[in-house]
RNA sequence: GCCGAAGUGGCUCAGUGGUAGAGCACGUUCUUGGUAAGAACGGGGUCACGGGUUCAAUUCCCGUCUUCGGCUCCA
């Protein structure tokens, strides 16, 4: 079924959670329901009445006996005031009413069923409401099957200052069977969840001593965390980036003068009172490569000067938006920031979206379908927002533009989503749910140069001001990771796993034999453990299945007599038994060029 | 921060107005095995924290903290 025909019938079946709401609670005042990614929601003010998922039941049951009246939907265009008086006790549809009629759109009203609807005043026949259209041909044969799935606060119109409505999320198709389809997708995706498998994995935990929004890495996390690192600083090293190491920690004075203090002061720790100075915890690493730029004096020659540091920053989130490793506290950015004249920065933007596509590539994912670009543009008339210099502005996004365009990388334009001091290239990742979230970022900045008064020496010995192209290589170390948990399902590639061989003695008499092995394979830098616990080959192979190590190495008298060792992978296939040299070889090169199994 | 829900051994969960139970994990002993769980015994919980109601609270009520689903925000 085509995607508009699928939101025409859940969009109708937010109408019909509208109409069993009103039945069951004839006070509320409903607001808007559209039809979303995976079904609809409807937000109500239900006053002072609480509802809860405990209400489901009676509500769905409302909805299929109204569902059975409801075989069309009738269009009926009214005048403001009709609308108006119709509403007359819901601000909610007054506000959009008055909005729709301010754009010169017709008032329409859409009406279904022919039962006694209890809606004051009008006590109409049938459930009459508000909409500009989309719906079902026929609602009772077109809604299969619906689900209520959950119960949130929504601001009204999505505004932190307006009202907090009630809202309904639920999910409809056209049969039980594709619902059924649907809600075991999503059962499976909670398996792939980057917080339980951190958890089964023992990759990282919190702790509520420590703090919130504050992960700990073990080991085995941390050995992810690790090669990560490593390979972005081999990679960066390896295109001319220099890599630094500034103070997470800095005088307030810094961020005043780079102008990040007063638009981000909320998501600041505050300031710490040492002496006579005030310190602050860097939300960003920014000015702190400017300083290094400035500590001497630039030549065109020298340009761009690419900085790079894999940086801790803090930023204080609202304890709501804080999700596994996803949104933390303190998260490490592979962060850079490159000096370069105007006139080169096209070709510097073009080379760190090469690099961005090369780490995407290692990680396995296809561009277009894993992720794609967002082209993030200022709004010229939010002057508090976004710093004012719409010449400026509009060569920098012209300049981002041109390399999307001349690069072919599939991408969108995105309104009002630009940093204050210029816009940006975000790379936008789909995570197992299909959500997308920004992974990496690649910004334009016209700002801070000027704030900070950097220069450069240009050919004929004059002072010139350089443009600043911020970047993330492969994000935010902790998101980035989360990613990959999610990605490969825990299964890790054998580069990234944090245990690559698990040694698999079979019996007491073998552990010598099989510690040998051990030795061998850590001499060749392969992360190798052995299990030498009292117990049968199976539950070990089942073990070492569970924790999804690439390689198991079964050790038995066989192995030992041939100086081989029987190799096992976490497919469950059987090697067979092969020279223990030819096994290392095989590993090795499977870490060095970082292929998935 | 806001709306809604949840918090019981390390983990996954059951349960109760009369101070708790399973499986896995852990420890000890036995078993020495050929590609996803060998057996017996044992240790371990102020039932998130604080207050209230009650003869009695892990259970009921209130508050706090943390987590989860959303909103807002965002790397």
């Amino acid at each position: 079924m085509d995607k508009e025909k699928l939101n025409s019938i859940r969009h109708s079946c937010a109408h019909l959670l509208a109409a069993a709401v009103m039945e069951l609670w004839p006070d509320t005042k409903r607001t808007i329901g559209p039809a979303i990614g995976d079904g609809f929601y409807y937000d109500f003010d239900f006053g002072d009445q609480k509802i809860s998922e405990e209400d489901f039941p009676k509500i769905e049951a409302k909805m299929a006996e109204i569902l059975k009246t409801w075989a069309k939907f009738e269009k009926k265009e009214v005048s403001v005031e009709e609308a108006k008086q119709f509403y007359q006790d819901n601000p909610y549809k007054l506000e959009l009413i008055d909005e729709f009629s301010k754009e010169g759109q017709k008032i329409t009203f859409y009406k279904s069923g022919n039962y006694k609807q209890s809606l004051k005043p009008s006590q109409s026949s049938g459930f009459e409401d508000l909409c500009k259209g989309g719906h079902s041909e026929n609602p009772q044969k077109d809604i299969g099957a619906f689900k209520l799935l959950s119960v949130a606060g929504a601001y009204w119109r999505g505004s932190e200052k307006n009202k907090m409505l009630t809202r309904i999320y639920g999910t409809c198709f056209p049969t039980q069977t594709e619902l059924d389809e649907y809600l075991k997708l999503q059962e499976e995706a909670k398996k792939k969840d980057h917080r339980k498998l951190g958890k089964d994995l023992d990759l990282f935990v919190f702790s509520d001593v420590v703090g919130k929004g504050l992960p700990l890495l073990t080991e085995k996390g941390t050995t992810i965390r690790r090669e990560l690192e490593r390979m972005v600083v081999d990679e960066e090293l390896k295109r001319g980036y220099l890599h630094v190491i500034t103070p997470p920690l800095a005088k307030v004075d810094l961020y005043k003068i780079s102008g990040h203090y007063p638009y981000y002061k909320d998501t600041m720790y505050p300031v710490m009172k040492v002496d006579d100075e005030e310190l602050i915890l860097r939300p960003m690493t920014c000015p702190h490569h400017f300083m290094l730029y400035k500590s001497k004096q630039r030549s065109y020659k020298e340009l761009p000067i690419k900085y790079a540091e894999i940086s801790p920053q803090f930023r204080y989130e609202k304890s709501g938006e804080l999700t596994g490793l996803m949104r933390v506290r303190v998260f490490t950015l592979s962060d850079a920031h490159i000096f370069t004249r105007d006139t080169q920065a096209k070709q510097v933007i073009k080379d760190v979206l090469d690099l961005i596509d090369y780490f995407n590539k290692a990680f396995g994912l296809k561009k277009g379908k894993d992720y794609r670009y967002r082209l993030s543009l200022g709004e010229r008339s939010d002057e508090k927002k976004y710093y004012k210099d719409d010449e400026a502005w509009e060569k920098a996004e012209n300049i981002l533009r041109e390399v999307l365009v001349e690069s072919k990388a599939p991408f969108f334009e995105a309104k009002n989503e630009a940093a204050f001091y210029g816009p940006k290239i975000d790379i936008q990742l789909k995570n197992v749910s299909g959500k997308e979230e920004t992974a990496f970022t690649v910004q334009y900045d016209f700002v801070m140069p000027k704030r900070f008064d950097l220069k450069y020496i240009d050919e004929e010995g004059k002072e010139q001001q350089p443009v600043v192209i911020h970047r993330a290589s492969i994000g935010a170390l902790e998101r980035t990771m989360a990613f990959l948990i999610e990605k490969y399902g825990g299964a890790f590639p054998v580069w990234l796993s944090p245990i690559q061989v698990m040694i698999v003695p079979i019996s007491d008499q073998n552990l010598k034999y099989s510690q040998n092995v051990l030795e061998q394979l850590k001499d060749s830098n392969i992360r190798v453990q052995i299990d030498d616990k009292a117990e049968t080959m199976q539950a070990k192979i089942r073990n070492a299945q569970l924790q999804k190590i690439p390689y198991m190495l079964i050790i038995g008298k066989r192995e030992e007599s041939e100086n081989k060792v029987a190799v096992r992978t976490r497919e469950g296939k059987d090697l067979g038994a092969i020279d223990l040299n030819e096994f290392i070889q095989k590993v090795k090169s499977e870490i060095e060029s970082k292929s998935s199994l």
